[in-house]
DNA sequence: TTGTATGCGTTATCAT
DNA sequence: ATGATAACGCATACAA
């Protein structure tokens, strides 16, 4: 039995015909090593996790697409877990993966509270946090975010540089932690350069093209001077220049928009959304491979920013 | 070691006062079964297998959700894999999901040929295929099919009784399945009517907005009769609408256009998107738990077929 | 280079 | 009702 599973497995201490033989043997009969079995003794699965509030949404589909076409590449497996946004669930699916003896887990946008996170993560070889930060650096563990405060930063510069000065921000969700960094970046840009930033220019919403156009209209309603409007995302983005349009403001002539996330949407609508990108793919990637480096031990970073980028288009 | 297994599982055979002190202590030392030792005797993992083309694509997206959520329901774990559209990596797709001794797979739009896909799916315990056929029904599958004939007829029925007389078919990818399904639905629809079927009113496009421009504007370049487009999908309506807004038709006053897939989009979009819709989500379930019925042996239909509905906004 | 004993964490089976 | 033994399919450690 030895000496097959060396042959098979490409290990030394087997004589080049009895490889041969075997090798060959293992082909007709249609053998493949059962990885389960192989996972109890080496206790490496070539598996790991991947939680997401939900793969419908195309920035956590993306991101899932990078993972998984690099966990290929490497011969891993990966387990996919919608979370619905419930914590419960979330801890459901944590503990059904540590079941599993998995290899690592990526943990996109959790919800769970500090304490209980990392009680989590300490049960696992190595986690990746997408878009979640944690109090203290973990051993085990590390953090990959958007740099959504630049982000802000560069949105509001565009703006600026256009020509642009009555500026208003249609937030997302008031619990969202992307929206409190934006709004930080919006607020340091504006002080930057001395325009007064005033907070009757600034609305929450829900995160779709609803929100968008109920908060659009909530802000133009009270301060129909508005020039440009930053939004939380591209949907609400959109909602924002439907606003606009039924209030007989033209976009970008009148008022210009810029959304966020890039979703494929952008090109599609017209004008075309001005959006500020990041390579989901690759951060899907990335998030992979850091943590197969944790897992194996390599000492990495505990964070990392990923900068996003504007892509100018027809909206402003 | 019997008697705690005995206990943790809630199978019979334990004094009622020994159970509870078991599953006291388990708790107390957060004792969870390894589910992977579990699998290797049991020969059940309470794991599937999910291979879509690709995830980021809202079709598939959906679908994975449902499954998701059907699994999470009756405590399975999926493992996700996308091909790329690519053989190769389906073949590799079913050769790993395989070495692990999942209870299922379910197949999204496979792209092997016949013969191998039988001998492959014959590997498993069970395997449902969603939009793809099998030259003959197989013991351990099952095929889901949405019927994009039907789908056909709805939409140009609804052309005709709205009145559009000259209609035209932006059909996508010339050897997609649903495609031929489609322009099938199309012709029969138009011969009961008595309304003459012109070839000059079909193209073939790559299935996306610029596809559907490219192919609308040749449409209406050979054809400027035209009062109605079928399309293949929500984004080459998309750049269907786009390319009659480009040659000045307005939509839906001078030409209806009708998509299929009903993604978000189409309640985006203005003029919003009248589209074919099929519950993806619950087609993901339906499949989760056809698999799992096929898996313990229940005899189950060969084949389901999902009708679709025409949602009708104000494209047409 | 080849082969044997042992154990991974669990359950099935048989004995007490 | 409880417990001992073997087995699932492999790889690690050691012996020949």
């Amino acid at each position: 039995m030895m000496t097959a599973s060396r042959a098979i497995n490409n290990k030394p201490g087997v004589s080049e015909t009895m490889r041969q033989d075997i090798q060959r043997l293992a082909e007709e009969m249609r053998y493949r090593p059962n990885l389960i079995a192989q996972g109890l003794v080496t206790r490496q699965t070539f598996t790991i996790g991947l939680i997401v509030p939900d793969i419908t949404n195309p920035f956590f589909a993306q991101i899932a697409r990078g993972v998984e076409d690099a966990a290929f590449e490497r011969h891993y497996s990966v387990f996919l877990i919608n979370t619905a946004e419930e914590p419960e669930r979330e801890i459901a699916a944590l503990v059904s993966l540590w079941q599993k003896d998995i290899d690592g887990v990526i943990l996109c946008s959790s919800r769970l509270q500090d304490e209980q996170l990392v009680s989590r993560i300490q049960e696992f070889q190595a986690v990746v946090l997408i878009n979640r930060e944690l109090p203290q650096p973990l051993p085990n563990s590390l953090s990959i975010q958007i740099n959504d405060r630049l982000g802000a930063q560069l949105a509001i510069r565009h703006f600026l540089e256009t020509r642009r000065s009555k500026i208003g921000f249609v937030a997302g969700p008031r619990q969202s932690l992307s929206s409190q960094k934006r709004l930080d970046g919006f607020r340091s840009e504006l002080a930057d350069a001395t325009v007064s930033d005033n907070p009757q220019r600034v609305a929450y919403c829900t995160p779709n093209t609803a929100g968008g156009f109920r908060a659009a209209t909530e802000l133009l309603t009270r301060d129909p001077e508005l020039d440009a409007i930053f939004a939380f995302n591209d949907l609400v983005a959109v909602g924002v220049m439907q606003a606009c349009q039924a209030l007989g403001k033209r976009v970008p002539e009148d008022i210009a928009v810029i959304g966020a996330d890039d979703i494929p949407l952008a090109e599609i609508i017209r004008p075309n959304l001005t959006s500020l990108h990041v390579d989901l793919t690759n951060i899907g990637a990335l998030a992979l491979n850091s943590l197969l480096n944790l897992g194996a031990g390599n000492k990495t970073p505990s964070s990392i920013q990923i900068d996003p980028r504007l892509y100018i288009r027809e909206s402003g």
